[in-house]
DNA sequence: CAAAAAATTTAACATTTATTATGATTTCCA
DNA sequence: TGGAAATCATAATAAATGTTAAATTTTTTG
């Protein structure tokens, strides 16, 4: 982990991305409590179940996933990811206490706020403090989204539906640009999002391949017939609030 | 469905629940947003997925279920359940439009919150509102656990943690009279919130009797090994960020 | 670049869970 | 109370997924 400290100007444009809900003016009251950032190598504890934060962080570039230890010692289960744009605990400024840890998943950069000031700043501004609040809600929506998807849905049907999830949420964090980004999307990790093991993913993602719906190879997620990836994965993306019309296709 | 005006005095006493997170001056000035109650028959739908709500639900007694349709026509998978003393809806104040049907499970006492006299609460109210908003965010720790729950661990004890939760909630909603509630529990609910068929929570109910740990009979849990059950389901309560000491052994 | 480490693929086999079906029991109503 | 409708129990079988292991490929690192 490094740290860094930047000057008022650094933040001054608003990242694209889940953070797109709040206003210009609001991102300008906000982006000025993010004058830390942070960087972090892949697979680094950024949290711990248990801490007591007294910060928050927005997460700018890479990817981010809220794990806890599955009870069956060696694996992990991931309770949500996070895409930049997306506060990665935010929760933790009315709760305090952290229930999962936070990993990063590939190189990560964030921006830290304190939730002293930030605790000033709602406190003024009621509409802000509310936009905050949903922004918690659409990540607890995205839980809901993915109770049903591990507990209902078949292995095909689960791994195509995470997929367009992650496509989705890739576009809405980087618009058309999702297909260059050397997102390390390994495996393991749709394993440890899907609840399955990763030989079965493997066997599963061999299956969408022969479907000619996409192909995952070198950390990459290329989608060659994105409406047949929806419809093997029955994905609607009404559960995601994505800000504006920020769904490319 | 019934429904019924009250007067301010019916609701002066705080109910017990997740509801005491508030103070009692807090309770004070949500209470008279409250008087209009509802009742439902077990198996009504309350609200329906896509709907765009202007007011939200105050669970006073009895079992509610937050279900989605699983892709599959004729089963429902259950993304939440929630208990007396729970806001059943609240996330639809900032998020407006529901992702998932509200249903009653037995016979439920409602009582209802607009959002417009809410607003105007809270705008007034910072510490209030930030009260409610931890209040939607335990709800999202406990999404986060039945991911998990569902995703990595196998049907015993998944059903035995599931089982702990619900007696723990029940805890928190009805203090140490919670063993003779009339809470019809079905083999088919606990189907629809583990992602198992009901046939094979039929066979680890079975298990779960032999090995002495508790008993599901006309819909009652009997618990007759607490410790056991818990161990069987590894189950530790701090993501129910319950308040106080409600957690009665 | 070369070696080492990590990740993927595949196969054989084991286990868990789903499916289907049927009878027993309980609950609900008329 | 008695009959109908749910619910529950159980068994036999099928399907899905997990486990283990080994070979291959890719990525990382010295």
């Amino acid at each position: 982990m490094t740290t860094e400290q930047l000057n008022y100007n650094d933040m001054s444009v608003k990242p694209s991305g889940m953070v797109d809900h709040l206003s210009d003016a609001q991102w300008a009251k906000v982006a000025p409590l993010l004058t830390q950032h942070m960087h972090f190598a892949p697979s680094e504890v950024i949290s711990r179940r248990g801490d007591f934060l007294d910060h928050s962080l927005l997460l700018l570039d890479g990817l981010i996933a809220r794990s806890v230890p599955s009870g069956q010692g060696a694996r992990n289960t991931f309770v949500a990811l996070q895409f930049p744009g997306e506060f990665v605990d935010l929760h933790a400024f009315p709760l305090k206490r952290l229930d999962h840890d936070v990993v990063s998943l590939t190189d990560t950069r964030v921006a830290m706020v304190a939730h002293e000031p930030l605790r000033e700043l709602l406190n003024g501004d009621v509409e802000l403090a509310r936009k905050l609040w949903l922004m918690t809600l659409v990540d607890a929506s995205i839980h809901r989204h993915w109770v049903m998807r591990n507990s209902a849905m078949r292995a095909l049907a689960r791994v195509a539906n995470f997929l367009s999830e992650f496509d989705a949420r890739m576009s809405v964090a980087y618009g058309t640009e999702r297909q260059r980004l050397p997102f390390s999307l390994r495996q393991t990790d749709i394993a440890d999002a899907t609840g399955l093991t990763s030989v079965h993913v493997s066997r599963t993602l061999r299956e969408l391949r022969e479907h000619g719906c996409c192909t995952v190879a070198g950390g990459k997620l290329l989608i060659h017939d994105r409406k047949g990836l929806h419809k093997v994965g029955m994905f609607e993306a009404a559960y995601l609030y994505a800000p504006q019309s920020e769904m490319a296709p």
